[in-house]
DNA sequence: CCGCTGAACTTAACCGGTTCACTATACCTA
DNA sequence: TAGGTATAGTGAACCGGTTAAGTTCAGCGG
């Protein structure tokens, strides 16, 4: 272990022949060191090799310039298939990294989990915690909050006790679009494949549905998934199993719609001649699909990117950080529907 | 904003008619306190809501409880659509979370991300630092390594001045089994698109090929791609022009198989009827291609796990931690050879 | 020529914990 | 009962920075 000692500043400030707050001062940019000096500093602090201790300047700045986000529970089961997180993780990487923070990442798995994140976050560890994707009504945004951590949620936070800020899309806005290009299409029998109805995007998305074949005067049916490829055949299956004169199908998650489309296969149905399927997400995958699926894509980059930059501004305090702000969705067109 | 103060040692100790000493014992678990002082302690700390300032600890125990995972520039690309970062991840994150140290995420951007995850490894922000995948000759490791900074790699890396140890899975044996399987079901023209050549993984798979293909007296037919699907696409069509008559591919990575399947189909090509297609990696898709893939699985989220251990060790001291691990491959048959 | 102003730097007080050296109290033995 | 020894708790130094307050000195107007 070539467990070198690292040089402080005092070191630095013997090299130079300066003080150690002179050394401070031109390490951090001040514009009161005379040039000669800080040309001084700096070459001592190059020959030493210096880097200041996080640690110390944390402990008297009170910034530590790292950030956390907090994958739920369910990120786990979700990773293994799920495109969602990454794809956060890295609009939030990008931005952060562009402001020279620090992305700390945090799952609360199954155990005290929870507790875990609060007491890391209240313990001064992060400047700010952002939530990726919120599982109903989760206290803890709201508990950080209310201790003064500045928090915000990707998706909207089903109840929060101090209301907190969030970024979101347009989930009702996407599959509104979705369902009435079916509608436009001629289909008459549209059935959905709804998400977990313990997430807003579960519900909003079901809500989208609902609201949009209602006001069309077209009958509802609806099956519940938790936005795995699994329950997507086996919710496809039972739809066909209560309608199998449906000739069109929402889909709230593309990974659903992938299970679904296997589904209808196996069942002999033809996509989209006798089944038209649009799903939800924009996934890279339902590009190679078969067919390529019409989706209504959300941007879940630029959410990863307005989440970190949100969470900049609140930590800059800046005065006019708007509360909420919600993404547009496209519907993307191909062969499915 | 509610920037509630937050109550340090001196506060507790106040509180609870103790000095700052003993309360810090409290905290830490320290037998040689008397019960009703813990108690009386722990009373405090409970009423006042007290945690430790972790920049504060950090300072003196020279410890932060957390522990960096760098994530190269290409994850950008490949967490669009590659599955293999999020297990590493997600094994990472269970080992650590189970040792309640904290995970950080890095990504090596294309600026000057080298510098950042240097200066901020060294600025003893985390204990150590795991490599997730390393590309060609990076440096990194070994710089960190020698300023004396526990560091491990996920993938042999290709060279580092002083060798630093790693985890990784048996590429070669891998892809033995796999061809020495397409061999045995009686394929004589096996082709194979490989994987980077600055990759670890990319050159041993390449070379478990090579030397079966070669030990078996058949003959080699070889073309790069970059573990992508687009590039599984295009590989798999040079493939087919350069040698219209070949009967079996080995493909890389399970990204690129599915290309792959896609070109062979689009060619008019059954599988595995015409051509047996073999992958790499197992993920979750590929039981549910069409046909489901034949495959080499390897452990991904083990390895995350296995990383994560291993970094524990170095930390804590041990003085046998063996300075590599390679987990075993296993050829996952199904329908496509 | 003197006092004033301001630039440039130093001194020293913190930040909030940990831990070593030390003291005080209780217990035990001779 | 005195002296020795654990045992429990206190005081203070220290970790390595930042920064407010203080000092020094050159320049300048009156």
């Amino acid at each position: 272990m070539t467990t070198r000692e690292r040089p402080t500043l005092e070191a630095v400030a013997r090299r130079a022949g300066v003080s150690r707050a002179t050394v401070s001062r031109v390490v951090n940019g001040s514009t009161t060191v005379a040039a000669t000096i800080r040309e001084a500093v700096n070459h001592a602090v190059e020959e030493l090799g210096y880097v200041p201790n996080q640690a110390a300047r944390s402990l008297v700045t009170q910034r530590t310039d790292s950030i956390a986000l907090i994958l739920p529970e369910t990120a786990n089961r979700v990773f293994s298939d799920d495109l969602f997180f990454p794809a956060i993780i890295r609009g939030v990487g990008m931005e952060l990294e562009a402001a020279d923070k620090q992305l700390v990442l945090m799952m609360t798995g199954s155990e005290a989990g929870h507790h875990r994140v609060e007491r890391y976050a209240v313990a001064g560890h992060v400047d700010g915690v952002m939530f990726a994707s919120i599982h109903g009504a989760d206290p803890l945004p709201g508990a950080l909050a209310r201790r003064g951590i500045p928090v915000i949620c990707s998706g909207r936070p089903m109840n929060a006790e101090p209301p907190v800020p969030y970024v979101d899309v347009d989930h009702a806005g996407g599959v509104a679009a979705a369902v009435r290009h079916l509608i436009g299409t001629g289909r008459q029998r549209i059935a959905t494949i709804a998400g977990p109805q313990d997430m807003v995007a579960g519900v909003e998305r079901l809500a989208g549905y609902t609201d949009t074949l209602r006001s069309a005067g077209l009958p509802e049916l609806v099956v519940a998934g938790d936005f795995t490829r699994e329950s997507g055949i086996t919710g496809m299956r039972t739809l066909l199993a209560q309608d199998p004169a449906l000739d069109a199908v929402f889909v709230a998650s593309d990974l659903m719609a992938h299970g679904a489309l296997l589904a209808l296969r196996e069942a002999g149905r033809r996509v989209p001649a006798d089944v038209a399927v649009i799903g939800f997400d924009d996934f890279e995958i339902s590009r190679y699909s078969d067919p390529p699926l019409t989706t209504v894509r959300q941007p879940i980059g630029e959410m990863g990117r307005t989440l970190a930059r949100q969470m900049l501004r609140l930590i800059s305090g800046e005065p006019d950080v708007p509360e909420s702000i919600v993404l547009p969705t496209e519907l993307i067109v191909r062969d499915s529907a």
